[in-house]
DNA sequence: ATCGCCTCCTGCGCGC
DNA sequence: TGCGCGCAGGAGGCGA
């Protein structure tokens, strides 16, 4: 399930193989994404060249000389690097085949993702324009917490999971951010204190560098680009461990479901 | 404005 | 072994 490490690091693994490289064509084997990808994007990127890749929040953006690309893999999508005689499997269901003989393949059993053309300006987009800032840029800190949620009455689990208030915050990493700061996921956003909120923004920026660094969170079938796991899951102090020894104090993990999430503490722990 | 709920979709793991 | 069920979740959209 790509969360911003996973994203990250697929950005990472494609980036080489398609920078400065040529779109040869586009084969679309299933237009039912998300959104319905456009009927004539072969017509209209065949040939570009690839100026660009870049990030935001957990869209990647590839920007080319015939428009851009905005992808999001959705809970379930990946893009491989494959080479391009290699046979589609089930849910293949775009490759930007590049001149070089390699393409970059999308595949998404549960098309909660999207493959979208656009001309316009990225950050001028309905689905960029409301974006709140990136977890990882001097945009973002505990004060920008502690004021965006005063008179929040929500859980701050939802809170920070708001791409509003900051983007690239998914479940798990909400979960063990939380953990590692020792807040109560379940406490109301509103009510918590300037103190608390800095050192939770601390360590929701470290908890998504470690992941990084380690390649992501291999959770069902995550692999980067090339086709290696990530190794944070290895790392999840909360995550997924209901009725678990909490690492820190041996009470046990509990699980509790919170805007249609299910979300993991421990009641020592975090207050 | 805020907030919670619904929805899209498929694969997987579980119980029987 | 097979079947049916519930769950997983990013995020837009909607209703209260």
């Amino acid at each position: 399930m790509p969360e911003l490490p996973e994203v990250e690091t697929t950005l990472r693994g494609i980036q080489p193989y398609l920078q400065n490289q040529c779109i040869k064509n586009i084969i679309v084997r299933d237009r039912r994404l998300r959104w319905p990808v456009q009927a004539d994007l072969d017509q209209t990127m065949s040939g570009a060249l690839v100026k660009e890749l870049k990030r935001r929040s957990k869209y990647i953006f590839v920007i080319t000389s015939h428009g851009s690309l905005i992808i999001h893999l959705g809970m379930s999508g990946s893009l491989r690097v494959v080479d391009a005689d290699l046979q589609a499997g089930k849910h293949d269901h775009v490759d930007l085949v590049l001149s070089s003989g390699k393409a970059v393949r999308f595949h998404d059993p549960r098309r909660f993702g999207c493959v979208l053309w656009t001309d316009e300006d990225l950050a001028l987009h309905p689905l960029i324009k409301h974006l709140g800032p990136e977890p990882l840029s001097s945009d973002f800190d505990g004060e920008l917490l502690y004021s965006r949620s005063r008179g929040r009455q929500l859980a701050v689990k939802n809170f920070i999971m708001d791409a509003k208030v900051v983007v690239g915050v998914g479940n798990i990493y909400a979960s063990e951010s939380l953990f590692r700061a020792g807040i109560d996921p379940r406490r109301s956003a509103g009510k918590i204190s300037k103190k608390r909120y800095i050192e939770l923004a601390k360590k929701i920026r470290e908890t998504l560098i470690r992941s990084i660094e380690l390649g992501g969170t291999t959770l069902r079938d995550f692999v980067n680009p090339e086709g290696a796991p990530g190794y944070f899951e290895q790392t999840l102090l909360v995550y997924g461990r209901t009725n678990q020894l909490c690492q820190q104090c041996d009470s046990a993990i509990r699980q509790v479901v919170l805007g249609q999430r299910s979300s993991f503490y421990c009641p020592t722990c975090q207050r």
